[in-house]
DNA sequence: CATGAATGAGGATTCATTCAT
DNA sequence: AATGAATGAATCCTCATTCAT
């Protein structure tokens, strides 16, 4: 039975699990997963290339846990944000409270963002994670309008396409910064287009 | 001088540098830039594994040409959708056939646009070669536009703007596939959402 | 001083000792010395790693009591089958049983038979015990012919082939399984052989 | 289509495969298998540790060969004893002859004999190509001496099994050198023995 | 005595790139 | 211009052994 991988339950094993992940995290964040090596994570971390392997199955162990993190990180307030609605729905705080988040986050995780998407082509269970999450993002918020007593047409297809359209759009202003572009004004019909989605 | 990279004036000397960009095209659409070795390019080329020195600086340098192979693939015949364009225009049918072609560029270059893609984060030219062309994009766009003596408010970040959007769904569609989503549905919902733009 | 390997006086320390040789025996037998590694037996003798080289200089060690355990349980009923011997000899009787207890130690010890005499090549101890066990045979059978008063000439030549033979065939036996062989007829042309040989 | 294994059709090719598996051969003999380093292998046959791989598939695929080596060394020469039998068969002088040069390849292939036989038992291929040699050498020297109209009871067990003797024997004589055994007077004991078996 | 986390040297293998021909 | 053999640094991972507790 080789390969067995620590569980940590100690404190201070847990707490080096975690500064692992967190040194992959902000290496594949800096230099994307191909050019982060073992013993760079390692040392990062402050601990020897073998006991990363005590904590990890392999190299892609701490990219599934990277990602953990991340969507953790990112998503999870997301989420939250939905927990306070009420009736009736004010569609146009929501929608622009949410916009923010999205590109807040975007913001603070635009590297690693963009080396975990650049997984899921290649690592089927990253992309996998991706897609469920997407999943969980759109029945969540759909079955909270369902709760409320919100009907929406097609709620599915809209959440999703709004996602989808505020995913792209905070990727733009983070990333692309294509300089005859107006943000503010894209801004706005972003916050136009999804609104009108929902009402 | 070492290094230097022959500019291939013979015909049999360009048909060869062709043989090794579509073999790089198909095996990094395969298996993605990482998943393909030098030597497998070659032999898919059906040349020998130091003759592609002779015609590339290095292996990223396959990458910048498939690059440029792809984008003239799959965006000059999005480019040129415009030219026939007359007044008044029939955002309707425009939207639609953009849409459409989106769609089946997406279909047929999906592993290729998800190994370019994912290259984008952590190489910088292949970064700004997509910015340069969503630039190269929306610019003609717009001055076909203005050619027309058409109006638009802000024009510069609809066309942007309705380019993420499609490109967004263009993506969902083909890749996703989220059982719940009925993508019709969706589809609708995009022209709908981008005439509204324009209109 | 360092690498003092405790020599255990404690019932429960030497039941713990004899656990791990235990578990070293097995994993040896199984998938031989390389493919076994010293946290595999601890783990299999439910002790933790660290104590293994409480009680073992090295894994080496290890192997060194499992061999002396191996001589113990082969060799040892081997040679009491000579207690009782008494005159007149009755060669048939006795060589027939030696044979079957031969083939018997064999079976039953196969694998850990073969991981043991594979490390008698590169490791000269272990190649020394074999050696030391072929001698204390010979002269043990030899000293007890010659107290029964029996005269062999050439004896201790004799005693040491006739086992060599003995082993050989029992190996053939047990382990090559050459279909053609019929192992009945062998084991008769063995039993002829080396009754002829004291005869 | 990785690695991928040159079948070297050049004579410097082949030449430098071969100084690569006479390095094995030296290494596994010196040091065993497990004492044996890919780097060392290259280091000894004058190479790059690279180009190992353009030869072997790995570090076994070696050990296959040298294997492949070994057994034409040593038993080519062996089986081209029984080419010019003639009747009647001169068993006194065949059997001295081939015990003579069992001694002999024994003695100039003492260590690696040593290396590839541990192998038998943890590598299946290793093994199986031993059993297949036993297989070829008995059946050989059976159809010869049916060819020659020689009718022997049991043909098959005998010639195994002669060959199992002489074979212990040379090792024992090669190896073991028990200082109280005269060898001299054990080979005659296995001459007899060997053509009390055929006559 | 005992634990099991930690160490880090070592090893097999890959692959972008160079070079002799 | 072309070949493909050769290079060797780099990488992931293992495991005997040690050490803090």
């Amino acid at each position: 039975m080789k390969n067995v991988v620590r569980e940590p339950q100690q404190e201070r094993s847990i707490e080096k699990k975690n500064r692992i992940i967190d040194a992959g995290y902000q290496l594949f964040s800096e230099v994307g997963y191909y050019g982060t090596n073992t013993a760079e994570i390692a040392k990062r971390a402050g601990v020897s290339t073998g006991i990363v392997y005590g904590y990890f199955r392999d190299k892609r162990d701490i990219l599934i846990c990277v990602l953990e993190i991340y969507i953790e990180r990112v998503f999870d307030p997301f989420l939250k944000m939905f927990d306070n609605l009420t009736v009736p729905v004010d569609f146009d705080t929501i929608i622009s409270k949410i916009i923010d988040m999205a590109i807040k986050t975007h913001k603070n995780n635009r590297k690693i963002h963009e080396a975990l998407h650049s997984m899921a082509g290649s690592d089927e269970a990253v992309g996998a994670q991706f897609i469920a999450l997407e999943d969980a993002i759109t029945l969540k918020i759909a079955k909270k309008f369902s709760n409320l007593g919100v009907n929406i047409d097609h709620a599915l297809e809209k959440i999703h396409f709004a996602m989808d359209i505020i995913q792209s759009f905070s990727h733009e202003y983070v990333f692309d910064k294509h300089d005859y572009i107006d943000y503010t004004v894209m801004k706005d019909m972003v916050i136009t287009i999804v609104k009108d989605l929902f009402i």
